[in-house]
DNA sequence: GTCTATATCAAGATAGAC
DNA sequence: GTCTATCTTGATATAGAC
Protein backbone atom coordinates (compact mmCIF):
# COMPACT_ATOMS: atom_id res chain seq x y z
CA UNK A 1 0.00 0.00 0.00
CA UNK A 2 1.02 3.65 -0.74
CA UNK A 3 0.46 4.33 2.75
CA UNK A 4 3.01 2.40 4.22
CA UNK A 5 5.29 4.80 1.71
CA UNK A 6 3.91 8.14 3.51
CA UNK A 7 4.78 6.50 6.69
CA UNK A 8 8.17 5.93 5.97
CA UNK A 9 8.69 9.21 4.69
CA UNK A 10 6.97 11.02 7.64
CA UNK A 11 8.65 8.81 10.07
CA UNK A 12 12.43 9.51 8.30
CA UNK A 13 11.85 13.25 8.45
CA UNK A 14 11.40 13.11 12.15
CA UNK A 15 14.31 11.30 12.52
CA UNK A 16 16.16 13.93 10.07
CA UNK A 17 15.44 15.97 12.67
CA UNK A 18 16.32 14.31 15.31
CA UNK A 19 19.64 12.32 13.99
CA UNK A 20 20.40 14.13 11.20
CA UNK A 21 20.75 12.34 7.43
CA UNK A 22 23.79 10.14 8.13
CA UNK A 23 22.30 9.84 11.75
CA UNK A 24 19.79 7.34 11.22
CA UNK A 25 19.16 4.35 9.70
CA UNK A 26 16.66 1.75 7.88
CA UNK A 27 17.22 -0.02 11.29
CA UNK A 28 15.07 2.77 13.10
CA UNK A 29 12.64 3.08 10.99
CA UNK A 30 11.56 -0.45 10.38
CA UNK A 31 12.06 -0.93 14.55
CA UNK A 32 9.99 1.81 15.11
CA UNK A 33 6.85 0.76 12.39
CA UNK A 34 7.29 -3.10 13.32
CA UNK A 35 8.75 -4.13 9.87
CA UNK A 36 11.83 -5.67 8.77
CA UNK A 37 14.79 -3.45 7.16
CA UNK A 38 14.25 -5.90 3.91
CA UNK A 39 10.81 -4.24 3.69
CA UNK A 40 11.88 -0.47 3.89
CA UNK A 41 14.25 -1.24 0.78
CA UNK A 42 11.51 -2.61 -0.65
CA UNK A 43 10.02 1.00 -1.04
CA UNK A 44 13.13 3.44 -1.08
CA UNK A 45 15.67 0.72 -2.69
CA UNK A 46 17.96 2.80 -1.96
CA UNK A 47 19.15 5.54 1.33
CA UNK A 48 19.55 7.98 -1.68
CA UNK A 49 16.15 7.06 -2.80
CA UNK A 50 14.48 8.11 0.63
CA UNK A 51 16.43 11.44 0.93
CA UNK A 52 15.08 12.81 -2.85
CA UNK A 53 11.25 11.70 -1.21
CA UNK A 54 12.21 13.46 1.90
CA UNK A 55 13.22 16.88 0.34
CA UNK A 56 10.17 16.50 -2.08
CA UNK A 57 7.84 16.29 1.36
CA UNK A 58 9.47 18.90 2.79
CA UNK A 59 9.14 21.30 -0.33
CA UNK A 60 5.80 20.28 -0.83
CA UNK A 61 4.36 20.69 3.06
CA UNK A 62 6.30 24.10 2.77
CA UNK A 63 4.44 24.97 -0.37
CA UNK A 64 1.49 24.43 0.97
CA UNK A 65 2.02 25.84 4.37
CA UNK A 66 2.60 28.76 2.06
CA UNK A 67 0.00 29.22 0.17
CA UNK A 68 -2.87 28.31 2.52
CA UNK A 69 -1.97 31.58 4.59
CA UNK A 70 -1.18 33.63 1.28
CA UNK A 71 -4.78 33.28 -0.56
CA UNK A 72 -5.99 33.80 3.12
CA UNK A 73 -7.98 37.45 2.27
CA UNK A 74 -9.44 37.95 5.57
CA UNK A 75 -6.23 38.66 7.11
CA UNK A 76 -3.98 41.78 6.53
CA UNK A 77 -0.55 41.01 5.19
CA UNK A 78 1.45 41.91 8.08
CA UNK A 79 -0.87 39.63 10.05
CA UNK A 80 0.00 36.87 7.18
CA UNK A 81 3.71 37.20 7.51
CA UNK A 82 4.04 37.43 11.36
CA UNK A 83 1.62 34.26 11.14
CA UNK A 84 4.18 32.58 8.60
CA UNK A 85 7.10 33.35 10.96
CA UNK A 86 5.01 31.95 14.32
CA UNK A 87 4.54 29.11 12.06
CA UNK A 88 7.65 28.46 10.76
CA UNK A 89 9.05 28.72 14.29
CA UNK A 90 6.73 26.86 16.11
CA UNK A 91 5.60 23.65 14.31
CA UNK A 92 8.58 22.16 15.76
CA UNK A 93 8.99 20.16 19.16
CA UNK A 94 11.57 21.52 21.57
CA UNK A 95 14.74 18.99 20.77
CA UNK A 96 13.49 19.16 17.04
CA UNK A 97 14.74 21.16 14.42
CA UNK A 98 14.23 22.48 11.13
CA UNK A 99 15.02 19.64 9.09
CA UNK A 100 15.86 21.23 6.23
CA UNK A 101 18.67 22.77 8.68
CA UNK A 102 19.76 19.70 8.82
CA UNK A 103 20.16 18.50 5.97
CA UNK A 104 21.91 21.33 5.21
CA UNK A 105 24.40 20.55 8.16
CA UNK A 106 25.19 17.27 6.79
CA UNK A 107 24.92 18.78 2.85
CA UNK A 108 28.63 17.18 2.44
CA UNK A 109 27.90 13.87 3.56
CA UNK A 110 24.65 13.59 1.40
CA UNK A 111 24.29 11.96 -2.31
CA UNK A 112 24.42 14.38 -5.30
CA UNK A 113 20.91 14.08 -6.25
CA UNK A 114 19.61 15.02 -2.83
CA UNK A 115 22.12 18.06 -2.61
CA UNK A 116 20.45 19.32 -5.60
CA UNK A 117 16.94 18.70 -3.56
CA UNK A 118 18.38 20.82 -0.44
CA UNK A 119 19.92 23.83 -2.99
CA UNK A 120 16.08 24.09 -4.57
CA UNK A 121 14.41 23.61 -1.28
CA UNK A 122 16.41 26.86 0.15
CA UNK A 123 15.80 28.62 -2.64
CA UNK A 124 12.11 28.02 -2.43
CA UNK A 125 12.04 29.09 1.06
CA UNK A 126 13.78 32.29 1.00
CA UNK A 127 11.97 33.43 -2.44
CA UNK A 128 9.02 32.69 0.17
CA UNK A 129 10.19 34.40 2.64
CA UNK A 130 11.01 37.56 0.31
CA UNK A 131 7.08 37.93 -1.49
CA UNK A 132 5.51 37.22 2.00
CA UNK A 133 7.96 40.28 3.28
CA UNK A 134 7.93 42.30 -0.56
CA UNK A 135 4.00 42.08 -0.02
CA UNK A 136 4.09 43.99 3.40
CA UNK A 137 6.63 46.31 2.70
CA UNK A 138 4.37 48.15 0.12
CA UNK A 139 2.10 48.93 3.25
CA UNK A 140 5.42 50.10 4.61
CA UNK A 141 6.24 47.94 7.57
CA UNK A 142 9.96 48.31 6.97
CA UNK A 143 12.55 50.84 7.67
CA UNK A 144 13.50 52.49 4.22
CA UNK A 145 16.97 51.58 4.53
CA UNK A 146 15.80 48.09 5.29
CA UNK A 147 16.18 45.82 1.98
CA UNK A 148 13.95 42.82 2.17
CA UNK A 149 16.82 40.53 1.05
CA UNK A 150 18.74 41.07 4.08
CA UNK A 151 15.58 41.41 6.26
CA UNK A 152 14.52 37.53 4.61
CA UNK A 153 17.46 36.04 5.16
CA UNK A 154 17.94 37.36 8.72
CA UNK A 155 14.65 35.90 9.68
CA UNK A 156 15.11 32.56 8.46
CA UNK A 157 18.60 32.10 9.57
CA UNK A 158 17.67 33.52 13.10
CA UNK A 159 14.83 31.34 12.96
CA UNK A 160 17.09 28.13 12.11
CA UNK A 161 19.70 28.53 14.21
CA UNK A 162 17.32 29.69 17.54
CA UNK A 163 16.23 26.11 16.81
CA UNK A 164 19.69 24.78 17.20
CA UNK A 165 20.19 26.34 20.33
CA UNK A 166 16.85 25.72 22.23
CA UNK A 167 17.51 22.28 21.65
CA UNK A 168 20.44 22.51 24.08
CA UNK A 169 19.63 25.47 26.20
CA UNK A 170 15.33 25.61 26.20
CA UNK A 171 12.80 27.59 24.95
CA UNK A 172 14.24 31.32 26.02
CA UNK A 173 16.18 31.29 23.01
CA UNK A 174 13.44 30.84 20.58
CA UNK A 175 10.72 33.28 22.12
CA UNK A 176 14.03 35.98 22.22
CA UNK A 177 14.48 35.49 18.48
CA UNK A 178 10.99 36.03 17.72
CA UNK A 179 10.24 39.04 19.97
CA UNK A 180 13.49 40.73 18.20
CA UNK A 181 12.01 39.98 14.66
CA UNK A 182 8.84 41.27 16.12
CA UNK A 183 10.92 44.28 16.57
CA UNK A 184 12.50 44.71 13.17
CA UNK A 185 9.50 44.32 11.72
CA UNK A 186 7.51 46.88 13.56
CA UNK A 187 9.36 49.83 13.16
CA UNK A 188 8.81 52.00 10.30
CA UNK B 1 54.74 13.58 21.41
CA UNK B 2 52.16 16.66 22.21
CA UNK B 3 52.09 18.14 19.01
CA UNK B 4 50.37 15.04 17.23
CA UNK B 5 47.54 15.33 19.86
CA UNK B 6 47.19 19.53 19.14
CA UNK B 7 47.30 18.59 15.03
CA UNK B 8 44.46 15.52 15.38
CA UNK B 9 42.30 18.19 17.65
CA UNK B 10 42.60 20.98 14.72
CA UNK B 11 41.83 18.45 12.11
CA UNK B 12 39.03 17.26 13.63
CA UNK B 13 37.31 20.29 14.64
CA UNK B 14 37.51 20.87 10.46
CA UNK B 15 36.20 17.59 10.12
CA UNK B 16 32.74 18.50 12.37
CA UNK B 17 32.62 21.79 11.07
CA UNK B 18 32.98 19.71 7.02
CA UNK B 19 30.84 16.37 8.35
CA UNK B 20 29.21 16.58 11.82
CA UNK B 21 30.89 14.43 14.58
CA UNK B 22 28.43 11.51 13.29
CA UNK B 23 30.07 12.07 10.14
CA UNK B 24 33.74 12.06 10.35
CA UNK B 25 35.21 9.05 11.45
CA UNK B 26 39.11 8.04 12.61
CA UNK B 27 39.72 6.86 9.39
CA UNK B 28 39.67 10.66 8.08
CA UNK B 29 41.87 11.62 10.46
CA UNK B 30 44.32 8.69 10.04
CA UNK B 31 44.11 8.92 6.35
CA UNK B 32 44.66 13.12 6.35
CA UNK B 33 47.77 12.80 9.17
CA UNK B 34 49.39 9.82 7.18
CA UNK B 35 49.26 7.41 10.12
CA UNK B 36 46.96 4.40 10.70
CA UNK B 37 43.41 4.63 12.82
CA UNK B 38 45.18 2.80 15.89
CA UNK B 39 47.75 5.53 16.33
CA UNK B 40 44.72 7.81 16.50
CA UNK B 41 43.24 5.51 19.00
CA UNK B 42 46.42 5.85 21.37
CA UNK B 43 46.16 9.52 21.79
CA UNK B 44 42.18 9.17 22.07
CA UNK B 45 41.32 5.87 23.31
CA UNK B 46 37.56 6.56 22.73
CA UNK B 47 36.33 8.66 20.04
CA UNK B 48 34.17 10.28 23.00
CA UNK B 49 37.38 11.69 24.27
CA UNK B 50 38.08 13.21 20.92
CA UNK B 51 34.13 14.74 21.51
CA UNK B 52 35.26 16.20 24.74
CA UNK B 53 38.76 17.43 23.42
CA UNK B 54 36.95 19.17 20.57
CA UNK B 55 34.69 21.03 22.35
CA UNK B 56 37.29 22.23 25.03
CA UNK B 57 39.10 23.65 22.22
CA UNK B 58 36.34 25.47 21.22
CA UNK B 59 35.76 27.00 24.10
CA UNK B 60 39.06 27.92 24.58
CA UNK B 61 39.96 29.37 21.29
CA UNK B 62 36.60 31.23 21.72
CA UNK B 63 37.54 32.46 25.07
CA UNK B 64 41.09 33.84 23.79
CA UNK B 65 39.40 35.57 21.10
CA UNK B 66 36.73 37.60 22.81
CA UNK B 67 39.70 38.68 26.06
CA UNK B 68 41.92 40.01 23.39
CA UNK B 69 39.07 41.84 21.63
CA UNK B 70 37.38 42.85 24.97
CA UNK B 71 40.64 44.18 27.07
CA UNK B 72 41.56 46.20 23.62
CA UNK B 73 41.03 49.65 25.33
CA UNK B 74 42.11 51.54 21.43
CA UNK B 75 38.92 50.77 19.96
CA UNK B 76 35.16 51.89 21.67
CA UNK B 77 32.72 49.77 22.93
CA UNK B 78 30.67 49.54 19.57
CA UNK B 79 33.42 48.99 17.71
CA UNK B 80 34.68 46.05 19.46
CA UNK B 81 30.84 44.72 19.49
CA UNK B 82 31.30 45.00 15.33
CA UNK B 83 34.18 43.42 15.33
CA UNK B 84 33.31 40.47 17.53
CA UNK B 85 30.15 39.69 15.79
CA UNK B 86 32.54 40.10 12.30
CA UNK B 87 34.85 37.52 13.14
CA UNK B 88 32.21 35.22 14.16
CA UNK B 89 30.57 35.25 10.85
CA UNK B 90 33.96 35.71 8.94
CA UNK B 91 36.41 33.16 10.73
CA UNK B 92 35.23 30.04 8.44
CA UNK B 93 36.15 29.35 4.64
CA UNK B 94 32.48 29.14 2.56
CA UNK B 95 31.42 25.93 2.78
CA UNK B 96 32.23 25.07 6.74
CA UNK B 97 29.77 26.22 9.16
CA UNK B 98 30.37 27.04 12.94
CA UNK B 99 32.01 23.69 14.94
CA UNK B 100 29.22 24.30 17.81
CA UNK B 101 26.39 24.66 15.14
CA UNK B 102 27.55 20.82 13.95
CA UNK B 103 27.26 19.53 17.46
CA UNK B 104 24.08 21.11 18.25
CA UNK B 105 22.33 19.48 14.84
CA UNK B 106 24.03 16.08 15.87
CA UNK B 107 23.30 16.62 19.92
CA UNK B 108 21.12 13.46 19.97
CA UNK B 109 24.03 11.52 18.59
CA UNK B 110 26.41 12.31 20.80
CA UNK B 111 27.92 10.82 24.13
CA UNK B 112 26.97 11.97 27.43
CA UNK B 113 29.98 13.84 28.26
CA UNK B 114 30.32 15.51 25.10
CA UNK B 115 26.59 16.60 25.24
CA UNK B 116 27.22 18.60 28.84
CA UNK B 117 30.31 20.07 27.17
CA UNK B 118 28.64 21.51 24.29
CA UNK B 119 25.42 22.67 26.67
CA UNK B 120 28.73 24.61 28.53
CA UNK B 121 29.81 26.08 25.27
CA UNK B 122 26.60 27.20 24.33
CA UNK B 123 25.97 29.05 27.52
CA UNK B 124 29.47 30.64 27.30
CA UNK B 125 28.91 31.55 23.79
CA UNK B 126 25.35 33.23 24.74
CA UNK B 127 27.14 35.03 27.80
CA UNK B 128 30.10 36.23 26.49
CA UNK B 129 27.77 38.40 23.34
CA UNK B 130 25.43 39.24 26.45
CA UNK B 131 28.15 40.84 27.67
CA UNK B 132 29.21 43.03 25.20
CA UNK B 133 26.30 43.66 24.27
CA UNK B 134 25.36 45.40 28.01
CA UNK B 135 28.63 47.52 27.77
CA UNK B 136 27.51 48.80 24.20
CA UNK B 137 23.95 49.35 25.84
CA UNK B 138 25.02 52.22 28.41
CA UNK B 139 26.35 53.75 25.16
CA UNK B 140 22.74 53.84 23.91
CA UNK B 141 23.56 51.38 20.87
CA UNK B 142 20.15 50.15 21.41
CA UNK B 143 16.29 51.00 21.70
CA UNK B 144 14.87 51.59 24.62
CA UNK B 145 12.68 48.51 23.66
CA UNK B 146 15.69 45.89 22.78
CA UNK B 147 16.41 43.60 25.38
CA UNK B 148 19.97 42.04 25.35
CA UNK B 149 18.83 38.77 25.82
CA UNK B 150 16.59 39.06 22.58
CA UNK B 151 19.10 41.45 20.50
CA UNK B 152 21.96 38.60 21.05
CA UNK B 153 20.26 35.56 20.58
CA UNK B 154 19.38 36.41 17.72
CA UNK B 155 22.43 38.18 16.47
CA UNK B 156 24.46 34.59 17.45
CA UNK B 157 21.13 32.77 15.60
CA UNK B 158 21.19 34.38 12.69
CA UNK B 159 25.02 34.01 12.00
CA UNK B 160 24.68 30.65 13.02
CA UNK B 161 22.00 30.13 10.42
CA UNK B 162 23.35 32.38 7.65
CA UNK B 163 26.55 30.04 7.27
CA UNK B 164 23.62 26.91 6.90
CA UNK B 165 22.24 28.42 3.92
CA UNK B 166 25.47 29.87 2.88
CA UNK B 167 27.18 26.26 2.41
CA UNK B 168 24.16 25.71 -0.04
CA UNK B 169 22.86 29.21 -1.48
CA UNK B 170 26.56 30.70 -1.22
CA UNK B 171 27.89 34.73 -0.07
CA UNK B 172 24.76 36.54 -0.23
CA UNK B 173 23.25 35.16 2.56
CA UNK B 174 25.60 35.97 5.41
CA UNK B 175 26.08 39.83 3.84
CA UNK B 176 22.46 40.32 4.06
CA UNK B 177 22.40 39.05 7.84
CA UNK B 178 25.74 40.71 8.48
CA UNK B 179 24.09 44.09 7.45
CA UNK B 180 21.14 43.73 8.93
CA UNK B 181 22.63 43.02 12.11
CA UNK B 182 24.47 46.37 11.45
CA UNK B 183 20.80 47.87 11.51
CA UNK B 184 19.98 46.21 14.54
CA UNK B 185 22.58 48.15 16.27
CA UNK B 186 22.92 51.30 14.81
CA UNK B 187 19.39 53.36 15.68
CA UNK B 188 18.75 54.20 19.29
C1' DG C 1 4.34 -6.37 0.27
C1' DT C 2 6.71 -8.46 3.82
C1' DC C 3 9.66 -11.92 5.38
C1' DT C 4 14.46 -14.61 6.49
C1' DA C 5 18.91 -14.88 5.40
C1' DT C 6 23.03 -13.25 3.98
C1' DA C 7 26.62 -10.48 1.61
C1' DT C 8 29.49 -6.48 2.00
C1' DC C 9 31.56 -2.84 3.95
C1' DA C 10 33.03 0.74 7.08
C1' DA C 11 33.50 2.18 11.76
C1' DG C 12 34.98 1.96 16.50
C1' DA C 13 38.00 -0.42 19.17
C1' DT C 14 41.85 -3.65 21.12
C1' DA C 15 46.19 -6.73 21.31
C1' DG C 16 50.61 -7.15 20.71
C1' DA C 17 54.98 -6.45 17.73
C1' DC C 18 58.51 -2.98 16.64
C1' DG D 1 54.37 6.50 19.36
C1' DT D 2 53.29 4.03 15.45
C1' DC D 3 52.56 -0.21 13.28
C1' DT D 4 49.91 -4.78 11.59
C1' DA D 5 46.33 -7.60 12.52
C1' DT D 6 42.04 -8.67 14.17
C1' DC D 7 37.46 -8.33 16.48
C1' DT D 8 32.77 -6.55 16.81
C1' DT D 9 29.11 -4.12 15.55
C1' DG D 10 25.99 -1.79 12.87
C1' DA D 11 24.62 -0.17 8.29
C1' DT D 12 23.49 -0.47 3.38
C1' DA D 13 21.98 -3.56 0.31
C1' DT D 14 20.42 -7.95 -2.24
C1' DA D 15 18.39 -12.75 -3.11
C1' DG D 16 14.87 -15.51 -2.85
C1' DA D 17 10.90 -17.72 -0.07
C1' DC D 18 6.04 -16.89 1.38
Amino acid sequence: MENRKKQIIDLAIKLVQQKGYVGFSYDDISKQLGVTKASIHYHFEKKEDLGVAITERIAKSFLQNFLLIKKDASVSVEEKLKKFIQVQAERFACTEICPISSLQTDFNSLPDVVQKKIEEVSRLELSIMKDLIAEAQTKGILNDTDDIHSVAVTILSSIKGALLYRRVLGDDILTGVISQINLILRKS
